[in-house]
DNA sequence: TGCCAGGCCCTCTTTAGGGCCTT
């Protein structure tokens, strides 16, 4: 059954996966997401899955997953049923949303599921907070902003887990510009399809 | 066999090209 969550309960998750494209053939290989809270991590999903196929020593190399690792995975199919389950009804997060979102679409479509959550991408909305950072790779925005982190890269629960504090640190951003008290993710989701050069306007009639 | 993404965004733009970002 449906159920309505708070507006300010958001899920943030991040992909690991055989490449670039699922048009291309490319699967998910790991999951992992957050659930957070008022700013706080109330719940997190985390799972390597078997995309029946071995992965390139690029993406062992590049993540750290190793074919040995997937070997004893349960299978995509049984993992993103459940993560399905998880991120349902909420509304959803990513750094360069377009690449998860294209997994999440492709995955769940094998399965005939579905989700009703809308996106946001952490990566176009530092584009727009941050312009000063040398670039806006999750990386550099982590260590630019003096975001906590393990020393984790490339791991989906890691880079999930960091991604979500970026999107608090953007919400304060946005907090200091406007003298906003609270800024919902719809303002987030606006706010990441603003022109650069309309945001100023964007923020006078948030702070009005 | 060898090839291969795609959306955003800037600019020397819009009859286009190329860098950024994700794995």
């Amino acid at each position: 059954m449906y159920t309505k969550h708070p507006a300010d309960t958001v899920i943030v998750l991040d992909f690991e996966t055989t490449g670039l494209s699922p048009n291309m053939g490319d699967r998910a290989i790991e999951i992992g997401a957050v659930k957070i809270q008022n700013g706080i991590v109330i719940d997190q999903f985390q799972q390597l899955m078997n995309p029946g196929f071995r992965v390139s020593s690029f993406i062992e190399g590049y993540t750290g997953i190793t074919n040995k690792m997937l070997d004893s995975a349960p299978s995509c199919h049984a993992v993103m049923d459940e993560f399905a389950d998880f991120i349902q009804g909420y509304n959803l997060i990513a750094h360069n949303a377009s690449f998860d979102q294209r997994f999440l679409d492709a995955e769940l479509g094998m399965l005939g599921r579905q989700y009703n959550g809308s996106f946001v991408c952490s990566m176009l909305l530092a584009r727009r907070l941050y312009q000063d950072v040398p670039n806006h790779k999750l990386g550099t925005l982590v260590s630019e902003l003096d975001i906590a982190n393990n020393g984790t890269f490339h791991r989906a629960l890691a880079d999930a887990e960091m991604t979500a504090r970026l999107w608090l640190r953007l919400i304060d951003e946005v907090k200091t510009q406007t003298n906003l008290q609270t800024v919902s993710f719809d303002v987030m989701r606006k706010l990441s399809k603003t022109s650069k050069a309309s945001i100023p306007a964007l923020f006078k009639k948030l702070a009005a």
